[in-house]
DNA sequence: CAATTCAGGACTAAAATCATCCTAAAACTC
DNA sequence: GAGTTTTAGGATGATTTTAGTCCTGAATTG
């Protein structure tokens, strides 16, 4: 549907949860859950795949929790949403030279080349400690 | 996903075949189909949503078939897609206000008005009419 | 009237989306 | 070591979207 899925709203909002708390401050699964409005359930899965994808640390047990793998500062926008819902690709044709049998003699594959671009540029500029630092202004 | 589905892809190849052909030509279903690789009866149903979204203009019966209901040069890439998907948000934060119980807070919000800002940017620079004459160039 | 061509509705298979629930494993506390 | 806390991971499922097909009916032409 050309639109971003819960699981990439969910990660940002988990990922600037967690560059929102005090330095070497661990946060549950269920804090995260209750403070930003994401399903508990739901969110264990996607606490799973970010720290998977290395941008998160998890310990469990008592005084277990989630902690950011990385400086807030070293994580962009674009990477987060990636991290759950794999590389992004606005038209099929962008995948891979090929994928589209017509790239070749396609007007429109470099239009979409320059919009991807575009939208990355935009997802690339922001990194949570940026936009953790503007949450704070603004709550 | 945030990807352009088959009905977007679809429709711009459609709108592309007939701002190719000579003024005032009429072009068939069954044409079009073959000449873009797009599923007949598939493609039957866009084509209704594009003459209903009034970019393009169809007669029944012998002699009938498509033609854009007005000049390629009028009609831009973003037009065509919106008229089969609908209005495109990239994320659901941007369909009003309020949407997103928490946008007047959410320092991702800005970042999102400006990704599907670029993105319309692209989308919208080019006419279906450049687009058929870099086809024409390309083939 | 017969042939052609689009309009519109019904239907379907497969995948994606958005979850929930349960058991196991790890880590800490006493 | 027992008990508690907390994440890991697998199974399951309802609903929606995607990507089509097929058939009948209506308009148009000759």
């Amino acid at each position: 549907m050309l639109q971003l899925t819960r699981d990439g709203e969910y990660a940002v909002r988990a990922i600037l949860h967690l560059a929102s708390q005090p330095e070497g401050m661990v946060s549950l699964v269920n804090e995260i859950s209750e403070a930003q409005d994401v399903p508990k359930s739901y969110l264990s899965k996607i606490m799973q795949h970010l720290t998977k994808a290395g941008l998160v640390r998890s310990r469990r047990g008592a005084k277990g929790g989630f902690t950011l793998a990385r400086s807030a500062g070293q994580i962009t926008l674009r990477e987060v949403i990636e991290a759950v819902e794999g590389p992004i690709y606005l038209n099929v044709c962008l995948i891979k030279r090929g994928e589209c049998p017509r790239d070749a003699v396609c007007p429109v594959h470099p239009v979409w080349i320059e919009a991807q671009k575009k939208f990355f540029e935009t997802l690339d500029s922001k990194t949570m400690a940026e936009l953790a630092v503007e949450g704070k202004r603004l709550s």
